[in-house]
DNA sequence: GCCAACGTTGGC
DNA sequence: GCCAACGTTGGC
């Protein structure tokens, strides 16, 4: 099993969304970055575990933990002229843009926030996320650093 | 294939 | 709101 962490906006899509969702499951929808499809479309496997990451707002951080719950398939927002993520260049036949759904497993104690997660730099060490200039929306984790984090939830 | 211009991400 | 970092676009 493969661990990730995915970072969404709260704002825009929050943990709480996620719980709110219909089976609590919701496709990931609206990556448009090479690499983090590639994860989606290559690497990740039904059962995976996510670490749920609210960006870009007061205080970042990992707020909850999902699971991959499908195969990956097409991204229709990009099929679709009336979403914000409609990309005219993603060809039906031969889509551009690939997504899995993903499931809610829980909401942590609290949250583990980036600021946290800094202080323990040493040991994460290579940590994807706290590389600087990291804007990579899906990053691997590690199966020491995923226990390492969670760790953190209670101590 | 280079690279300047531009747009986006995301912490602070 | 600012801005550094980075990805994408498109002219050449």
């Amino acid at each position: 099993m493969a661990y990730w962490l995915m970072k969404s906006e709260p704002d825009a899509f929050s943990l709480e969304d996620l719980m709110a969702c219909k089976n609590q499951t919701e496709p990931w929808d609206g990556i448009r970055n090479y690499q983090a499809r590639n994860f989606m479309r290559d690497d990740m496997r039904i059962g995976d575990k996510i670490f749920f990451y609210h960006s870009n707002t007061k205080v970042p951080g990992i707020v909850g933990i999902a699971e991959v719950a499908s195969e990956p398939y097409p991204d229709f927002t990009a099929f679709d002229s009336n979403t914000k993520y409609f990309d005219p260049k993603s060809d039906p036949d031969n889509p551009r843009w690939i997504l899995v759904d993903i499931h809610f497993i829980r909401k942590l104690d609290r949250i583990i926030s980036l600021a946290e997660l800094r202080e323990h730099e040493a040991e994460l060490e290579d940590f994807a996320l706290l590389r600087k200039g990291n804007r990579l929306s899906i990053i691997p984790v590690g199966e020491e650093h995923w226990n390492q984090i969670l760790k953190l939830e209670y101590s």
